[in-house]
DNA sequence: ACGTCCTCGGTTTTT
DNA sequence: CCGAGGACGT
């Protein structure tokens, strides 16, 4: 296997005699490679499947067989389209095939993710959908806006039908590559048998404001294609070898657009991973991988399943679970690696108590304990379901003052005081931009509320011009009054200046850019404003500016900035990571902690009640997600009880619990549970007023770490604790006031509960008790919703 | 036009 | 319980 066999590659182009000097040598970057590897490396042409497991190596064989596409002289680095889903993807995989082909090779230019490769190619043909190639991209909330101004002129009643669930529809039609004339008669009715005609009424707005949304980047071109058989030839002759990254994860637009530019030549590669499909939700389609022999007959199938990443114990327990999964293509992770730690499951009384465990846990994991080496909170991460379970942790984790960072959240780009820097800078380059006039007129407050708004809407709109040619027309016919007027003179001043200064070059762009934010008052309004968000977002608007620097002018940035929705600069520090269980796909830790395994809550009940067994499938895949990003512990863990939406709820652990295989499993036992006796006391114990005052003085005294007082998470916590004390000893006795209640009741006791009303004790199993309630029939019940009956008139319920 | 009160709803979110 | 966004008052 150490020859290049390949003939037809080199027939393909041809090949400079150096290069073939090398023919037969081994390829030094193919020796690092198993066979599988090797295998998907090396079939270069034809259609090739790369199912690649999680920590199978797939990025590095995906970047090694660019490398042998260019090192074999099978094709030049401008013939090579390779796509991503992520700009960090992207990213390195762009590193890794520099530092493969040394300097050699100057960049890839069709390298890049779905979004940002087709938006150069429509700026390339925007005319053919009525576009001109300077178009704007919306971001969601422009999108929304939209939406809400075409509801409204249509007299829909907002509460009934909102924008967001219409951007919603629209998205999902553009996933699916379907243009207004093309939607099927079964979805006809949504949106009040509105949504089709909103649908097109919304593509010709964005058409007048020569503006795409993201969907419409990967329609557009899928439209284009189809429509002009010579630009779709053209594009099949450039792009002689496709790669895709993540295939799994394509929607139908994207897909369609693969298949149309894969159609001739064939010569397309998918990397994926069916088990590792988790955004169905948002249009991806798993059937695009498992339908791709069918689509493209004869291709090579390579399976990638020897893992780098975690111990046996590990894989097994990930297997096991997903096994319960229908129609998977199938395979069977396997590692060298040495047994390990069994996977390890908990349970919790409830949250709090799953928080604290977890906490000490990783001091304790940080100390090296049980003869485990130390490991740095840095390789350690809490992944969650939904983003609300973070907040315990935050909450713990400052209180005892261990670092932790948050990964996801709002984006930068996204954050308000950013759209609106945005919208300055997006005016000044183009004065017709109509959403960005809006956006910014009155921020900061300028006394130009709707009516002055309207105002300049009819101004503009009558005279076929744009709203800051609108507002010009109301300034110099005094149409407005007062403050008002005054405000909007200097505003349409100040934007004619910025606007010069652009086109004149005579301020270098950073400066102008600042010059913008000051002379607008836009810096000065969060000067002044007193509110704990305010130095923050100082801070990020300091950090746009400086992201500046980076292109040449502020047209470069703004044609770029939108399709980089980049996750914070990663903050450097030994900090826990907290994440949800997508944001954690691709990454890998050596410690991971997986709390919230309940059924309701994971698998979420909303994705089962949606989608049904295809919902349950794929919360399974996030489970499976979860387990493999973790290299040597991986700790489940569940609590009976939780609070949501400030009630107490009691839940079941999660039906993906008892798919584990036993085997690869040990259960831990909660700290002063089930130590002696009867449970239930030594839960009282762990919640104790003392244990719940001493944390109370944690507060102040044992938060360490100076940086933890400045994070935002600290103040929020402030803030809260501030409003109504949170953990207090006060809040805590009741608590312990149930809790001791538990080992009172006996059966046959009459009872009162908050939901159920009065009813008698049945039997008492753990923490529950049956109850046969006097209106509401028989039901299981954790006790500490429960009063004795007496007790109940005394209840300020 | 702007602040406040109150109602409502509440997964996941690569671009 | 807790935040966003609309309705309502000044």
């Amino acid at each position: 296997m150490s020859d290049f066999s390949d003939e037809d590659a080199f027939e393909a182009a041809s090949v400079p005699l150096s290069q073939r000097a090398m023919v037969g040598r081994s390829a030094p970057y193919l020796d690092g490679l198993n066979p599988a590897q090797r295998e998907a490396v090396e079939a270069l042409e034809g259609p090739v499947l790369m199912l690649a497991g999680a920590g199978t190596g797939k990025t590095k064989a995906l970047t090694t067989r660019i490398g042998h596409l260019l090192a074999t002289g099978t094709a030049r680095p401008h013939e090579i389209l390779a796509v991503t889903f992520t700009n960090k993807a992207a990213r390195e995989m762009k590193n890794r095939v520099g530092a493969m082909m040394g300097e050699a090779v100057e960049g890839m230019p069709w390298l890049g993710t779905f979004h940002s490769v087709c938006a150069k190619l429509l700026r390339r043909h925007a005319e053919l959908v009525g576009l001109k190639s300077n178009f704007t991209i919306l971001d969601t909330d422009d999108q929304i806006r939209l939406l809400k101004q075409l509801i409204r002129a249509d007299d829909i009643d907002e509460k009934r039908w909102p924008p967001r669930m219409l951007s919603g529809i629209i998205d999902n039609w553009k996933n699916k590559a379907l243009t207004p004339d093309n939607i099927p008669v079964s979805d006809s009715g949504v949106f009040d048998h509105k949504g089709v005609a909103l649908y097109a009424a919304y593509q010709q707005r964005l058409k007048d404001l020569n503006a795409v949304d993201f969907g419409d980047i990967l329609l557009h071109m899928v439209v284009i294609f189809q429509q002009n058989q010579d630009i779709l030839d053209q594009y099949q002759r450039w792009f002689r070898y496709i790669l895709v990254d993540e295939y799994q994860d394509t929607n139908v637009a994207q897909y369609l657009w693969l298949r149309l530019l894969a159609g001739k030549h064939k010569n397309i590669c998918c990397v994926g991973d069916d088990d590792q499909s988790i955004y169905g939700w948002r249009g991806a389609e798993v059937g695009n991988i498992l339908r791709f022999e069918k689509d493209f007959p004869g291709a090579v199938v390579v399976r990638l399943e020897q893992n780098y990443r975690s111990t046996p114990h590990i894989l097994a327990a990930a297997s096991g679970v997903i096994s319960g999964n229908k129609g998977r293509l199938g395979k069977e992770l396997w590692t060298a690696e040495e047994d390990g730690e069994k996977v390890r499951l908990i349970g919790h009384w409830d949250g709090e108590e799953e928080a604290r465990w977890i906490g000490e846990e990783i001091e304790a994991l940080q100390r090296g304990t049980r003869g485990l080496d130390k490991i740095s909170p840095d390789h350690m991460a809490i992944l969650v379901r939904a983003s609300h379970q973070m907040r315990a942790f935050e909450d713990r984790f400052l209180t005892i003052g261990l670092p932790y960072r948050v990964i996801g959240g709002p984006r930068f780009y996204e954050r308000l005081e950013i759209r609106d820097a945005m919208g300055y800078f997006r005016l000044a380059v183009s004065q017709d931009d109509d959403l960005a006039f809006e956006r910014i007129v009155n921020t900061p407050k300028r006394g130009l509320g709707d009516k002055a708004v309207q105002t300049i809407q009819m101004a503009a709109r009558d005279n076929g011009v744009s709203l800051l040619e609108g507002a010009r027309i109301c300034c110099q016919e005094k149409r407005l009054g007062g403050k008002g007027l005054k405000e909007l003179t200097i505003l349409v001043d100040g934007l004619d200046r910025w606007h010069s200064q652009v086109m004149n070059e005579s301020d270098t762009h950073v400066e102008l850019a600042e010059m913008i934010l000051d002379e607008s008052g836009y810096t000065g309004f969060w000067q002044n404003d007193k509110t704990p968000e305010a130095p923050g977002r100082l801070e990020n608007l300091k950090e746009l500016v400086k992201a500046l620097e980076n292109f040449e002018n502020l047209q470069g940035f703004l044609e770029h900035v939108s399709l980089i929705m980049d996750n914070e600069t990663e903050e450097q520090g030994e900090k826990v990571s907290i994440m949800t269980l997508h944001a954690a796909k691709g990454l890998e830790f050596p410690a991971v902690f997986l709390p919230g395994w309940e059924d309701g809550l994971f698998p979420s009940q909303r994705s089962m009640d949606e989608s049904g067994v295809k919902g349950l499938e794929e919360e399974r895949r996030l489970a499976y997600v979860g387990i493999t990003r973790a290299e040597r512990i991986c700790t489940i863990s569940f609590a009976a009880n939780r609070r949501v939406y400030g009630q107490w709820q009691s839940a079941m652990p999660s039906r993906f619990i008892d798919e584990l295989p036993e085997d690869h499993v040990e259960v831990l036992t909660p700290p002063g549970l089930y130590g002696g006796g009867f449970g239930a006391a030594g839960m009282a114990a762990s919640a104790s007023p003392a244990v719940q005052a001493e944390m109370g003085s944690d507060l102040h005294g044992k938060a360490a770490n100076a940086d933890v007082y400045n994070s935002p998470g600290w103040r929020r916590l402030q803030t809260r604790s501030q409003q109504r004390g949170i953990a207090t000893p006060a809040a805590a006795k009741n608590i312990t006031i149930d809790l001791d209640a538990i080992s009172t009741f006996t059966t046959g006791d009459r009872v009162f509960h908050q939901k159920f009303g009065y009813g008698e004790v049945m039997g008492i199993e753990g923490d529950k008790l049956e109850i046969e309630f006097d209106k509401a029939g028989s039901k299981h019940v954790v006790a500490r919703f429960v009063v004795n009956a007496e007790q109940a008139d005394d209840m300020p319920f």
